[in-house]
DNA sequence: GACACGACTGGAACGTCGATCCAAAGTGGT
DNA sequence: ACCACTTTGGATCGACGTTCCAGTCGTGTC
């Protein structure tokens, strides 16, 4: 048999780089979820093989921690708010991750496994910044930065997996309604208080409650810190 | 050819159940982690093939779903101390969770993805319970219950994540101080913040700074909700 | 202007995964 | 002794992440 020249494609002409591969990979998370980001999906998406993206990128680990920290950068890239009172620049910073996490919700289990690494220092420092504005004694800034972020985080990542759940065709409305009414049925005598809250589950708003969650903690560190102790 | 009778172990005797499937799965993922349940390691640890799997179980996410609520309602089950203030059994109950995270920490990535629909109402119902005791405003029941569950599955997720990037052979201390090292040599022009906590975050306690969380938290409710108003 | 060399590409192939199929083996009723 | 039903496990499937490598382009050198 002879050596048999391989047919190819002709060579692209726009070069491929990391940016552009992250790029599409975010493009493809959001339009079709975390299972729709695969190297088939994408190398067609960008009319290439993998060997292309494998030059660019050491494995499906790294991109999926590079588009997480694209999507967690540019959250945070538009806190430029600069003379706010802190308790609002928290406020903003807290709701911009969440609504960044609403919008691209396989960023939320990617931040529960791995790149967390990666995000993390960005979102801790941004948040911090303004615990040490409030006025927090300089001992307990680790501790309050720390419970912040990780309810900011936590609120978000059950948020999205509640939306994910759900499936984008189905109205969120009828969804809670259905829920409620099936924890309406549960047994009064082993689901006292679901069953009693079931109502206020239907009626409630995701942002404002987790709103909510931060007045809460913002509360809570008032109480245990007060401005004054630490200034 | 002959139709070939096909070659078969003998059939086991002792017969095959959904506990005892679950059973098996959650030993191979407390011994090797989320990514070491497979149908091949679970079909040789219980000497049989897919198919008798199959037979008991639809498929993998139903599995994982199954062994998360035996995790969970374990965890939850040892809530037996009736005759304790609220705030002490939300720490309780709050502690059991998070430690039981902590032992199976494949648990916090499944409630972060799908199961959280069947185990979240017995969270609930626990954390909710004690809410309501607490004289919180009935109006404000279900969201402090949510802020609450909301924190505790963050904060135990991002501790089983940070414990599971480390590697079983890691020593905790050890990885923490060069963390610290890492963040002390950054640039105090970008990281004024997380440069100045490093020192904590190499001293910190997981499981006490989940609790002043906790406390964080409940003090909050306190100031936002005395207990007069609603009682 | 030829030539070589390194950067980059993409098609083929590999091993493993979740899942399905189905012949065989057990079980219980008549 | 027979049959219908339940349960099992080996073979197999398509899709995935990853690796391999023949090939192509751009650029510097003489």
């Amino acid at each position: 048999m002879p050596p048999q020249t391989r047919r190819r494609s002709p060579r692209r002409t726009d070069a491929l780089t990391r940016e552009r591969i992250v790029e599409a990979a975010v493009e493809l998370l959001d339009a079709t979820g975390a299972v729709g980001l695969t190297f088939r999906t994408l190398t067609d998406h960008l009319a290439t093989g993998p060997g292309a993206i494998y030059w660019h990128v050491a494995n499906k680990g790294e991109l999926l921690e590079a588009a997480t920290d694209a999507v967690v950068g540019a959250a945070l890239g538009v806190d430029t708010s600069a003379e706010s009172p802190p308790r609002e620049r928290i406020r903003a910073v807290a709701l911009a991750l969440f609504d960044a996490i609403d919008e691209h919700p396989w960023v939320a289990a990617q931040l529960s496994a791995g790149s967390w690494q990666a995000a993390a220092p960005r979102i801790f420092e941004s948040i911090g910044r303004q615990v040490r504005a409030l006025g927090v004694p300089r001992g307990e800034w680790f501790t309050v930065a720390s419970v912040l972020v990780q309810y900011i985080l936590g609120a978000a990542a059950q948020n999205a997996a509640n939306a994910q759940v759900l499936g984008p065709g189905v109205d969120r409305a009828d969804a809670l309604g259905a829920m409620a009414a099936t924890w309406e049925e549960l047994d009064p005598e082993d689901w006292p208080f679901t069953r009693t809250v079931a109502g206020q589950m239907a009626e409630h708003d995701d942002r404002e409650q987790f709103l909510a969650g931060i007045d809460l903690a913002l509360a809570g560190v008032d109480a245990l810190h007060p401005p004054s102790d630490g200034r």
